[in-house]
DNA sequence: CCCTGATTCGC
DNA sequence: GCGAATCAGG
């Protein structure tokens, strides 16, 4: 795959949307992450910020002395460089206060589609039953901090495991069962006798 | 372990 | 220009 004018054009829109490397990767089919990060340094826009033009050449002067695997010779040209004795004061204020931002980004949380259905998504419950059948079926012992920890089956049975399936970051469940477990809330509001 | 972006460098 | 490998952090 290459990038074609549609594939940066989308990767631009991701990216300002805030959208990770990877799920950008994935929309686009064909690439890696890496390619996509490699893609939008090349681009300039690592910085999500970078939108109108206000380039942070943030010098960072991380890592540089690496293990390399071998002792590459290649680039070396030794020059002694004064230093650079531009104080660089940190001028410029802000002329203007960046006129036409794009918008919020939400930072994190990409928003599930739609709450607008209170009760348990049926698809969502479908989505289970059918992950289910590739649970690994962990006892309570194999559990650990990243495998999905809704337990299936009646406890006082030994037809009683937990999902195991790798949970969603931060979560104890998986995708499939975070999507019952955190309902948008509301759907047993007043439920009165 | 999973994931994130950042950087390097052979191609 | 490209992106795998690697680094660094969460």
């Amino acid at each position: 795959m290459s990038w074609t004018d549609e594939r940066v054009e989308l990767l631009k829109k991701m990216w300002g949307e805030g959208q990770s490397a990877s799920q950008i990767a994935k929309e686009l089919g064909g690439v890696t992450r890496n390619a996509v990060i490699g893609k939008v340094h090349r681009l300039g826009l690592s910085n999500r910020s970078g939108g109108g033009g206000t380039a942070k050449a943030e010098t960072k002067p991380k890592a540089e002395a690496k293990a390399k695997p071998a002792a590459k010779t290649t680039k070396k040209p030794s020059a002694p460089e004064a230093a650079k004795p531009v104080p660089e004061p940190k001028a410029e204020a802000r002329p203007a206060p960046t006129p036409a931002r794009k918008q919020i980004i939400p930072a994190g949380q990409p928003l599930p589609p739609q709450p607008s259905a209170n009760e348990i998504d049926p698809a969502a419950l479908a989505k289970v039953s059918e992950i289910e059948k590739k649970a690994k079926k962990l006892t309570l012992m194999e559990l650990t901090e990243r495998t999905c920890k809704w337990p299936v089956g009646d406890p006082a049975t030994e037809d009683f495991w937990f999902c195991g399936l790798p949970v969603q970051q931060g979560k104890p469940y998986c995708e499939a069962h975070v999507g019952v477990a955190f309902q948008p809330m509301s759907s047993r509001r007043d439920r009165r006798r």
